[in-house]
DNA sequence: TGTACATCAGTGAACGCGCGTTCACTGATGTAC
DNA sequence: TGTACATCAGTGAACGCGCGTTCACTGATGTAC
């Protein structure tokens, strides 16, 4: 029995394959039709207006089916959460991992226009996530491990850099302020070897990424900017520059 | 008669004097007073949760009665949304104003805190004019101009700068994109005299400045940055430094 | 100045709607012996 | 291998709720003569 029941948890850790019995292989396959649905309603009437009536209706099932998968709209709320970092993580990983690792701007590029392109494709999933807060909903803990799947590219991107000597520090800044240091100090130990000052422009310039994704996606670059596709690539330069990427690299 | 008409569409124009009547003094008060109370309803349940029902409650009259003051809910956060964008360009504006008109940095720096500033003080004010869109609302073109203020604050900066020579152009940049150059051809009559690449750079900034508030408004600063002031202000200085407005400034 | 009429603010009832969640139920699937 | 029982997925009705908007109405305020 211990070792049956052993194998049946090795089985579902790694995912892989299915679930022995039919009717897990069935509830694994409806979980993922209502969260499927869940994004399909995401994009059309946004988190705030999403609702499970609405989503049980699309996957076929009455409403308080729904129910047997997922015990709140909170929770199926916290699933869509967690894919959409997982999608917008995945996306930056598959862009980057194929770039020459010495090219150290093209990594950047790759990994800044996946981020982009990601949001451009599924708009309100990345609302979602970089958007105003859904009202009335409390991020639960199991959301921030997947928040920082996309970050961790750009942290091993800086990281390499530093390895090779070619992370650029220009004008050096000094961080006068003691809690800020400590908050530094903590991020040592992920910025591998990255000198403090530019653990801040990282911070700075990965916001702005995303800054600057939301002005494009929200409009309010409306009236400013038409050629966005060109503005980002440019600014990716820029950024790249400004994160200390050797312009050489 | 017309002289009347256009006494009275003068008073209007300017805002100062109360109107002639008590009946038009009440409405502007009582127009007052459901825009507060939407303000403080958009504080509690956010944007989406916005409802005409709670407004009126609040205001201690009948839900219909409402639409003698606004035709609908959708004008009622058009109305929210211009009120946002103009409390945020009127605390840049105070802000920044006061200060030496040669000391550049401390104008952007005194620009930039005051967003962060309002938007700390008025979240969700924040989160409705740089979050996620409403969900079914569309913004109208009322809304463009308002937009528009707080930026202007950072383009009459620049543009000062430029006219004192002291804008830096340090790796200067070419803008190879054709409908890009199209799109700073019609920037440089708001940047009067500031080069193109730097046109870039102060929306680059600009959008990074939002990311940056928009990031610790969110939450995707929590377990990174705990000493968010210091962050900002060391932050605005490196921006500073990437617009273009020299160190000695 | 006084009167007759028009305008307007606010009421209260009603419309039709969708929501999240609970509950007792039926019938199918899985498990132990 | 076959049977008895336990588990589970899905149903359908119901709960209590709040929403935006319309409408005919009353009574107060403003206007023209």
């Amino acid at each position: 029995v211990l070792l049956k029941l052993g194998n049946a948890l090795e089985i579902r850790q790694d995912g892989r394959m299915p679930p022995a019995t039919a009717r897990a292989r069935a509830r694994a396959e409806i979980t993922r039709e209502i969260v499927d649905a869940g994004k399909r309603q995401l994009a059309e009437v946004g988190a705030a207006g999403l609702s499970l009536r609405a989503v049980a209706r699309e996957v076929g099932m009455v409403s308080s089916a729904v129910y047997r998968y997922f015990p709140s709209r909170e929770q199926l709320i916290t699933t869509l959460i967690v894919d959409a970092y997982d999608g917008l993580g995945a996306a930056v990983e598959h862009a980057e991992a194929p770039v020459d690792r010495d090219d150290l701007r093209g990594r950047w590029r790759a990994a800044g226009g996946a981020v982009r392109a990601w949001a451009l494709a599924h708009p309100h999933e990345y609302a979602l996530i970089y958007g105003s807060p859904v009202p009335g909903y409390r991020a639960p803990e199991d959301t921030i491990a997947p928040a920082t799947r996309a970050a961790l590219v750009l942290i091993e991107l800086l990281v390499d850099a530093q390895a090779q000597g070619r992370l650029v520090q220009d004008p050096p800044t000094t961080v006068a302020d003691a809690a800020l240091r400590a908050d530094l100090e903590l991020l040592r130990d992920t910025f591998r070897g990255v000198p403090d000052a530019l653990i801040l422009r990282a911070l700075v310039g990965w916001s702005a990424l995303f800054g600057l994704v939301s002005f494009e996606l929200f409009g309010q670059f409306q009236n400013v900017i038409a050629a966005n596709a060109a503005f980002f690539a440019v600014t990716l330069n820029e950024l790249a520059t400004f994160i200390g990427i050797d312009a050489a690299g």
